[in-house]
RNA sequence: GUGGGCGUAGCUCAGUCGGUAGAGCAUCGGAUUGUGGAUCCGAGGGUCGUGGGUUCAAAUCCCAUCGCCCACCCCA
């Protein structure tokens, strides 16, 4: 329905109302609640970092960081943005004389503008900048000189170079909304000086994650994660273990019962890119047996060629070298006794050798959550080892694990579990009928809010037909009736609306008389 | 970026061979001026996604375009 003139949202984001509001607001105070006991703390990050914090911490060739990631230079700088469009407007008519004369104006003007904007600080002082504008004094002086003798291809190859150049200087800093969050929270641990902090940190967020791809089901340009991360000096898989059984108490309280938990362990820096390159070789062997994506995945990350979820390659894929095989000895012994932690804790999980992380930072134990009900996206939750991560980030070395939940999909997963009833809850409707009754309302409305009562009161006088009529459809427990007679008598008309049973109850006392009846309130 | 499906009332959808735009639900009002749910009666609500073409006549046929959904890639 994209109407001509009318908003809507765009692609790829969306609201989420009342009622389904409320089951997200459940979501979320459960995931407060079992973290709390198991001892995170939240911390609160900002939606968006400088763009380097996650082309480092997720790797630069992983998708995300490739094409998915919203990414915009942060400055304020308009007139240079118009210079700039000016000079490459110019650069590409420069053959002719008049253009030239132009492009020589507008490009020093440029030049001097820049400078000055870099001395003020309003410009980033970077290297490529420094050698950018090296480079542009040159193009300046070349135009400057030419002669009718100069050849034409060169003034247009020397003028491409001035298109490109300019086009390249940074204005201002380059940010990134955040597709994912541990990065930040890398960030923040090196820049607050966490390691010096007693103990382990335990850390967790929730909050939107913005990523510029092709909406599906279960997969949004923003949408929301719930996470937790444990930063620190140990790698005791005791912590991994502990994680995951947060995790599934979490998982518990939301109410998504059915659900798979996958783990495994993709090894670390030593034996990692060995098995990588033993798998490499042995797909190689059976190049043209499989399908064109699988091949390209060969070169660009044969891991991947694991995940793969064509029917006619499983078999294929089935007899690959697994990495539980050639795991380094620290690397065998940590996953096997994460699994002992995990049996200890009374976990049910499966082992799975195809789980791999599509990110960079990632390394010896990873594990998934699915859910039925989700589309092609059946993974909820994500999650995995990263020792290493904040030391890549230019802090301490420190060891880390956590995992980041798809808020959308745990969602999902529930409405389709049928776990996603949230009925707004309203206790009381005041109906009143009379301009001597509105005073008393709002006093009655005001009394019951402040002992903790949902009250609804209407601020148009209303037949008493219509005011219970509303009270059914808002799906209260009780309406309270004001009318002349209560008035005068200060006494309310409390009636049930399930059985439509009704006493008369004196102001005084319907507080206590309400809290005495709230076993049927429930 | 690639492929498929779908756009008609707030929602779910009919709409025949091209011939005045429909239903159910929802909303509002009335039957019922101190009492909700049921029933009955009534009302409002539409540039048929948008633009163009064919035609005496287009929701319907043709072209283009936009939007949404699902899937691939990839990922939570």
């Amino acid at each position: 329905m994209a109407q001509q003139g009318k908003f809507q949202a765009i692609k790829g984001v969306r609201d989420i109302l009342p009622p389904e509001s409320a089951l997200w607001n459940r979501v979320e105070q459960a995931a407060r609640d079992v973290f709390a006991t198991y001892g995170f703390a939240e911390i609160r990050l900002p939606a968006f970092e400088a763009t380097q914090v996650f082309e480092r911490s997720l790797g630069l060739n992983t998708d995300v960081v490739s094409k998915e990631m919203y990414t915009f230079e942060d400055h304020d700088l308009q007139f240079l943005e118009w210079l700039r469009a000016e000079v490459v407007a110019r650069a590409r008519t420069a053959a002719s004389e008049k253009d030239k004369g132009a492009l020589i104006a507008r490009l020093n003007t440029f030049l001097i503008q820049t400078r000055e904007q870099i001395k003020n600080g309003m410009m980033p002082q970077t290297a490529p900048n420094a050698i950018a504008l090296t480079r542009l004094e040159c193009d300046l002086n070349f135009f400057a000189a030419v002669s009718d003798r100069t050849p034409r291809e060169e003034i247009e190859s020397m003028a491409q170079n001035v298109r490109d150049t300019v086009e390249d200087i940074q204005f201002g800093v380059s940010v990134t909304l955040r597709p994912e969050a541990t990065a930040s929270v890398a960030r923040a641990y090196i820049e607050h000086g966490m390691h010096t902090l007693p103990g382990d940190v335990k850390l967790y967020y929730m909050g939107p994650m913005f990523r510029r791809e092709r909406p599906q089901k279960g997969r949004y340009r923003q949408f929301y994660q719930i996470g937790a991360e444990v930063l620190g000096q140990s790698d005791n898989p005791g912590i991994d273990a502990e994680v995951i059984e947060m995790l599934l108490a979490f998982l518990d309280l939301s109410g998504l019962t059915e659900r798979k938990v996958y783990v495994n362990s993709i090894g670390c820096r030593e034996c990692r890119p060995k098995y990588v390159e033993l798998l490499r070789g042995e797909l190689q062997k059976v190049k043209d047996q499989l399908g064109a994506d699988s091949q390209r995945r060969i070169d660009t990350n044969p891991l991947r060629v694991l995940d793969s979820k064509l029917p006619e390659e499983q078999p294929l894929i089935e007899t690959l070298p697994r990495i539980a095989e050639h795991l380094c000895e620290d690397c065998r012994k940590h996953y096997a006794a994460l699994k002992e932690q995990l049996k200890l804790r009374g976990i049910v999980y499966e082992e799975n050798w195809r789980l791999v992380r599509g990110l960079d930072y990632y390394m010896r134990t990873t594990f998934e959550i699915t859910a039925p009900g989700l589309g092609s996206q059946n993974a909820v939750c994500g999650g995995g080892r990263y020792d290493g991560l904040v030391e890549l980030l230019g802090g301490p070395p420190t060891k880390g694990i956590g995992f980041a939940l798809g808020t959308d999909r745990l969602i999902l997963a529930l409405q389709e579990a049928g776990k996603g009833e949230a009925k707004p809850q309203l206790d009381v409707y005041v109906a009143w009928l009379g301009a001597a009754a509105y005073p008393m309302a709002v006093r009655v409305a005001r009394t019951l809010r402040g002992a903790g009562f949902a009250v609804e009161l209407p601020h148009e006088e209303m037949k008493f037909k219509k005011s219970l009529g509303l009270a059914d459809r808002l799906g209260a427990r009780y309406a309270v009736i004001l009318g002349d007679d209560e008035v005068a008598a200060s006494t309310c008309t409390v009636k049930r609306l399930a059985d439509a049973h009704q006493e008369k109850i004196a102001e005084a006392a319907l507080v206590e008389h309400l809290r005495r009846h709230s076993s049927e309130l429930l």
